[in-house]
DNA sequence: GGGTGAGTGTTTGTATCCAATTTGTATATT
DNA sequence: AATATACAAATTGGATACAAACACTCACCC
């Protein structure tokens, strides 16, 4: 049984992984401030690999920097919400159509086991985990299609969905929805079937659904409603 | 007159300038080292700023890192060719009908404004300044659209094209061909004219040319005519 | 000739230090 | 009270130093 030292180079994928996933399930908020000289002091490492971390996260959009300032946590600007729907439904379709043509076994079984977690965590109404086995599971759907263009897009509208949709289920006290899981049976077989047309009409209605989702997360839920005739008095 | 001294925070992105402009013309070619202590020399910094541009470049695909490793500019990968140019062909269409939908004043000046550079640089002959002004119009385009999803995508898209052509067209001898310069103004006229339909079909046509040069660049020049009875001796 | 190990040189990853820039706070002025 | 100014503290950008990891060469052995 042998302790190696870890070898050298690991330092800024930790800081990286561990910011990205707070970041991911809104933990760390929009806007938030990422200090070089805070999170050397939470990690145990010097400024070095943190700067390295935060670079990437950069370079993922998840961060934002301007110089000689710090770094904060991208904001979810609602002005690029229609941009981020319209690529993510055509992304939907693409991957999903992709997929369909090219899953080897070896994919079908990647897409199985995200399938799994995200039966468990609807299961035990955890809505972190449903939402990161979402993402792995239509990340892995994208795989499936080989395409590393096309997989690296969506991966990138699969984060910043990780996020909005965060918010949304944080207003329904995270309550999910089981006919997900069954949507996501129904694209595995479609998927294995080879049968691209269908498959291109799942994705496409999928991303209808989050759609849908987000639309109701900005509905009013009292301004229609309220009276405001008397003050403090509600009708 | 004020001789202010530089502010600090630009030496990252003037070493990511110089050598992203190096790769994409292929002065730096697939596989190349690209050493941090070379560089630092190279460009009178320390090492800090340099390994900052080269994360950029490995960010943005254009140079390959492995842990200890020294950077290598990213390899021209044959076997990923299809699948450039499939995402190619969609975002060329995308693109091409959302700058239709949405472009504004100042987008066309842009369009224009490359397309002049484009036009000079064909008929002066200068393949790399031919290959960097279509890259800026094609990306004006995108811009024009105005979703930054796929424009990220289609600037990445437009990188690698910048490779790959520049191989294309080398072995031409650089000879340019003054058709596209009409297709582009064509292009401008029909987002202008806010047509999406045939800006759309004008995207994916320019796809297949590229598509085009592509396949000729492949095909065997010898091999199939080049008598091989004899040593030496060509029939 | 081929394989192995040791030694040397080079490069990378990280820590530390220095200096520029920004932010926060205290004090003075209106 | 509001605003301006001065100063200190904090943070960022970059340089330098140290050490781990790798590449290369040479000597030795089979």
């Amino acid at each position: 049984m042998t302790n190696d030292p870890p070898r050298r180079g690991g330092g800024p994928q930790k800081i990286y992984d561990a910011l990205k996933a707070d970041i991911l399930n809104m933990s760390l908020a929009p806007g938030a401030a990422l200090d070089e000289t805070d999170l050397s002091a939470r990690f145990g490492m010097s400024r070095t690999p943190v700067r390295e971390a935060l670079q990437k996260l950069v370079a993922d959009g998840l961060a934002t920097t301007l110089p000689n300032r710090n770094t904060v946590v991208t904001a979810l600007d609602f002005e690029s919400v229609p941009h981020y729907l319209d690529a993510l439904t055509l992304m939907y379709r693409v991957t999903s159509r992709l997929a369909a043509l090219r899953r080897k076994p070896e994919d079908l079984a990647r897409m199985r086991a995200a399938q799994a977690e995200f039966a468990a965590a609807v299961a035990a109404s955890d809505a972190i985990a449903m939402l990161e086995s979402n993402r792995n599971f239509h990340l892995a759907i994208a795989q499936a299609g080989g395409n590393r263009y096309y997989t690296d897009l969506f991966e990138r509208l699969l984060n910043d969905g990780m996020r909005l949709l965060r918010l949304y289920y944080r207003s329904y006290q995270d309550s999910l929805p089981q006919e997900f899981v069954h949507e996501h049976d129904a694209m595995i077989a479609v998927i294995e079937a080879g049968n691209a047309d269908t498959a291109e009409r799942q994705g496409g209605d999928h991303a209808r659904q989050i759609v849908g989702q987000l639309q109701r997360f900005i509905a009013p839920v009292l301004g229609a409603e309220m009276g405001v005739n008397q003050e403090g008095k509600a009708s």
